[in-house]
Formats: C-alpha cells, sequence, structure tokens
DNA sequence: CTGAAAGCGCTAACAG
DNA sequence: CTGTTAGCGCTTTCAG
C-alpha cells in the first residue's frame, strides 16, 4: 500500500505538503503541486480513509434511513436513494445505508462511532421516536417529511397545501366550478405524518378563494370504499365535474367506479392526483398529476446537510414547489 | 467523547483489556470483563470507527453496487438490499450505497481507500466490464449473476435451468402433455446475462426427459407481440395445454391474448411463470410462479462474503433452488 | 510558501 | 490472564 509519507519521498516534499496540495487548506506554489499531482498519479497513491478520518474528524459518509413499512412507494424510495448517493458524492462524501428496522440504536451508533459525519432520515412520522434522539445527536440530519413538532430540526418535503392548491387551480382554469377531493384513509388524517391535512387545507383554501364549491372524502384503500366514495360523490354534488384524489393505491378503482356510473373521462368528469408519474402515465386514463419530486428532495437533502456541516445555518423548513403534469385525465368543462 | 483509555482508567485495567474484552480475541476472566462492561455501559463508550479502521486494517463495512437500467425491477432490488443490510448488521457490518453509475472508478476509489472491505455488485452482465478490475482488486466480491467466464470469480443466482425443468415438471405432473415456452425478447437470449438460455435449457431438457412436445418462443416486450405469439403458439400446437412464461413485463398481456382466443385459465390452459410473486399474486388470475428468492440471494452474496473474509473457501458458483408456489393459474389437464 | 512533529483512538504484538 | 507499547496513515498545529 502507498501512503502519503512514499508520496513525500518521491516528490521531494513534506508529507504535510503532500496533505495540503490533496485538501488545498494552505497556498501551494504551482511547481510544487505539479510534481506531487505528477507524483500521486504515477504512484497511484489514495488516501487511507480510516486515517483521515482519525486525524481529521471527519469521515465523509453520511448515513441515508430508509423505510420498510408496507405502504410506502419502492421506486420512490429507490429514485430518492439515487439522487443522494448522486448529490453526495458531488460533495465527495458516500452513503452508508440504514434500514428503518435498526431504529434509534442504528441511529446512534453510526453516529457516535463517528462512523457517519451526518444523517438523512426518510418517512418522518408525526410523532416520530427518533426524533428525540435526532435533535440530541452532536451531529447534524436532514428529515424528510415534517413531524408534529419540526423545532430543533431541519425537514423538507414537497408542499403539500400548495399541491392541494394547484390541484384545485388547475380544475378552476379548466372551467370546474363544482368539485371534490377523495384522500387517503380516516387514520391516516389521525396519525402519521401531517401531509394528508395539509393537502386538505389547500384544496379547502383555494376552492374557497375560487368561489368553486367543494367537498372532502377521506376513503379506505380497497376498490369496495373506492365505489362507495364515488357514488356518494356523485349523489351529494350531482354537478360534480372535477375530483382531485389523494389516494394513489384506489386510483384505478376510482376511476373504473367513475366510468361505471356513466362518467366519461374526461368528458363528463375531470381528474387530477397526487401519485407517483409511473403511476399517472400508466393507468388507463393517463392521469394528470402532481408528484413527489424525489429527485430533487435527495438532492436538496444533501445540500441542506452540507451547509450544516459548512455551519453554514439552513431553514429548519423547507418546502419544495409542487409541479403538476397535465395527462388525459383533465379537460375543459363542457357541460 | 469517551475513549478506550477513559474506561480502562474507570474499570481499573490497561486500554488493551478493554479492547480484548470487547473482541473476545483473548481470554478474559469473568469479573475483569464484568468490570469493563460496567464502566463501558456506565461511560456510554463506543469504539471510534476510523480509529479501528486504521489500527485493525477492517472498516468492517461492505460496498454494495444497485443497477439503475432500464428494465430492472426496482421492488426486487430493494429486496435484496435490504437483506444485505439486514445480514450483514448481523456479522457487525455496514453497508456503503453505490450506484451503478460509479462503474468501475467508484469500486476501486472504496477499496483503495480501504473504506470497505468487501464488495457486493448486483446485475452482473454477461461481459460485464467490471470484471477485470473485480478479478485484480485485493478485497473479495461476490457478483449477483453469472458472467461469461466466472472463473476467478464468486458469484450466485437462482438456478434458472433448475427452475425450467421445475416449471416443466409442475405441468407435467398435473398431466400436461404439449406445453410452450413464451421466453424473453430475442436479442435477451444474444447479450445480458446467461439466465435466459439457462431456462430454455432446463424447459427443453425437462420436456425432452418426460415425453412432452413442446416449442420456444422468444418474445418481444409489447403487447401486440403478446397476442402474434399467443396465436402462433396456437396455431403450431393445437393440443397445447401448458405455457410457461419469462417475460414479466407482458404477463398481463398475454393471460387477456389467451382469454380473447377462447382459453380459460386454468380450465383450458396453465400457464406458469418466472417472475416476482408481487406481479404473480396481483394478477387478474393469480399465475403460479417461481420468483428470485431475493431475500437469500442477499443473505447468501453477504455470508460468502464473510467466509472470504475469513478466508474460508467458497464455491465459485451458488445456485440457489428454484422454489414453485402454485397459483390459480395451473390445474389438472381436462382435455 | 514549506517542514517537523505531535497526536487522532485503537489494535496487536511482545512481555510477563 | 493482563499490561506496555509501538505503530496504523493522515491532518494540523507550530515554527520558520
Amino acid at each position: 500500500m502507498v501512503k502519503i509519507t512514499d508520496v513525500a519521498r518521491h516528490a521531494g516534499v513534506s508529507p504535510s505538503t503532500v496533505s495540503y496540495a490533496l485538501s488545498g487548506k494552505r497556498p501551494i506554489s504551482a511547481e510544487t503541486r505539479a510534481r506531487v499531482e505528477a507524483s500521486i498519479r504515477e504512484l497511484g497513491y489514495r488516501p487511507h480513509a480510516g486515517a483521515r478520518a482519525l486525524a481529521s474528524n471527519k469521515s465523509n459518509v453520511l448515513a441515508m434511513v430508509v423505510p420498510l413499512r408496507a405502504g410506502i412507494n419502492v421506486p420512490v424510495v429507490m429514485q430518492f436513494a439515487v439522487s443522494v448517493v448522486t448529490t453526495a458524492r458531488e460533495h465527495d462524501h458516500d452513503v452508508l445505508l440504514l434500514t428503518q428496522e435498526e431504529g434509534e440504536e442504528g441511529l446512534r451508533r453510526v453516529a457516535d462511532t463517528a462512523l457517519v459525519d451526518a444523517l438523512i432520515v426518510m418517512d418522518v412520522q408525526l410523532h416520530d421516536p427518533r426524533l428525540p434522539l435526532l435533535r440530541a445527536l452532536d451531529r447534524p440530519s436532514v428529515l424528510i417529511g415534517f413531524p408534529a413538532d419540526p423545532a430543533g430540526l431541519t425537514c423538507i418535503d414537497l408542499d403539500f397545501k400548495a399541491a392541494g392548491e394547484l390541484c384545485v387551480e388547475h380544475l378552476a382554469g379548466l372551467g370546474h366550478r363544482v368539485i371534490g377531493l377523495i384522500g387517503s384513509p380516516p387514520e391516516v388524517y389521525v396519525r402519521q405524518t401531517a401531509f394528508a391535512q395539509r393537502v386538505v387545507q389547500g384544496f379547502t383554501a383555494a376552492a374557497a378563494r375560487l368561489g368553486m364549491s367543494s367537498t372532502v372524502h377521506p376513503c379506505e384503500a380497497t376498490p369496495a370504499a373506492a365505489r362507495t366514495v364515488a357514488e356518494r360523490l356523485l349523489r351529494e354534488q350531482p354537478a360534480l365535474t372535477g375530483v382531485v384524489i389523494h389516494n394513489e393505491a384506489i386510483l384505478e378503482p376510482l376511476i373504473d367506479a367513475f366510468e361505471h356510473l356513466g362518467l366519461r373521462i374526461p368528458t363528463d368528469l375531470s381528474l387530477t392526483a397526487l401519485c407517483p408519474d409511473e403511476l399517472a402515465e400508466t393507468l388507463p386514463v393517463p392521469v394528470t398529476s402532481i408528484a413527489i419530486p424525489s429527485r430533487e428532495v435527495g438532492e436538496q437533502a444533501v445540500h441542506l446537510l452540507m451547509s450544516k456541516l459548512d455551519n453554514t445555518p439552513v431553514p429548519s423548513a423547507t418546502l419544495l414547489r409542487p409541479r403538476l403534469t397535465a395527462r388525459a385525465s383533465t379537460a375543459p368543462r363542457t357541460m
């Protein structure tokens, strides 16, 4: 194994000069730098990660905790993970993968052993048991999702309220005046993350602001519940021409249900959804949708972490602007 | 930060005794060990990962390269990754996540900087550009999948030949005598991994051995191609009652096509497939299938790596026995 | 702009 | 069964 002293000897300089040439932490004359770089290349020198971590007190490794719960969308998690790794590499960091299963002990372990410099935690719940630990840890962290009390934490997520608004605005722009929101199962509005409520807030606020008639219906993730809610919606709002769906598991059953009730999409009824693009594109009717920008979330999460490692202050909350992709399921009102 | 000397002082022993108490690499009297453990707990001592890696020349970290190519099944990759992390943790190792994108340079980097002790490489291609590097690296590695020339490497995968045989045997057991294999797109049989050919070999060999009439049809991954191949199969083998499908992308189109042609499944036609259980279960007709045992692959890959790190010799090729799950798409022959 | 040297915290001979 | 000690390879003062 070739080490820094080998390079130093070969280049006719001291080890510290090699180190500084590598880190750029102090000025090096052009010629010296050239000589050092040549020696590094010639000898194939690679600094030993452990030695570096020990001497500098930085491992240049980030921990990333991925969720395992049922109900999460695996491709979305994967996209996010890839984006984190790619962005981390651009900042000369590697990524250690932890499973949710390891829990708090896993986070504590990698932080306390100095295996990692910072942590990214996905799928944060409203009252996540890991929050006290993350607050207490001596290493910075970024959370994907917003807990009930984000004080003392750095969080990032899609702006779900704006997403609710954007769906309504899109429908309003097409001339729709009577709309409904089909939401997640009732229990989601109680526990879990706050995002479901925020969609409702945005939806309701925008509808009121735009003078639209609107209702909200939580819905279990079963085809039977989908049929029931579709029927109920039409009974309660016979003039309904627009629907926002925030329940990706029953998107297809809902489309079926509406068509069984004699409504053509988008001729009679316009549909917009909050769901992954992958899903929206492959439905029988491609659905106008807003997706969680997983790539952007991953990128920004890493940027936030890098700032924190630099001691640059960062906002406690980062809300990403929703982007709506218009597809075949929405059209101007015809009735 | 509390270090090993702090623990040693607190317990009234030498640092090496603490180290050995932790590693178990030399006998420690019960009382001493108890005292050391008490001190460790009391002080909340955590050994510094970098210092350990430097002194012991082992980082206790494995690299795992995940694929990004289009056409890979993301949930399967995720299951595999989780299984690797979980198993690695049981062996006191962590897992560093690398993307395919980093390529050979990424592998070389984490190996040469001693960031990782060993590597797991997924989605190995027939003529994978990373093979020479993996052979040359001073750290052990395990490949998921078989390249054209596995010499000097350690590989693991489902036994695809046995999987082909097992499908045929299952159909034979139900009384079917005339069967067909609908395979992957033609180009898959040329490039990529060798697994597609091996399924064909197993299928053909078993059919011959059992005195069955059989044909093989590669098929593009489009619904149109699915319809065409279904028609052709029936034209060429009017007595056909059993089909094996090795092309998960068109499983559903194929089922539709057969039913459009007037065949009820499984009454008129029995279907078995090689595909993820997740998919087999959610098709309109749940399909009897053999899945890649991602969990087992991950586990075994880590076990192989641990053996290699221990200098225990391991087989160069590990083929996992296929397990067939019978579902609604296969039934005894009725005609 | 460059060098010398003191650690970083731990492991593993070596010595008893 | 336990202690002493010499590094592991690098970064970073301190000195010039």
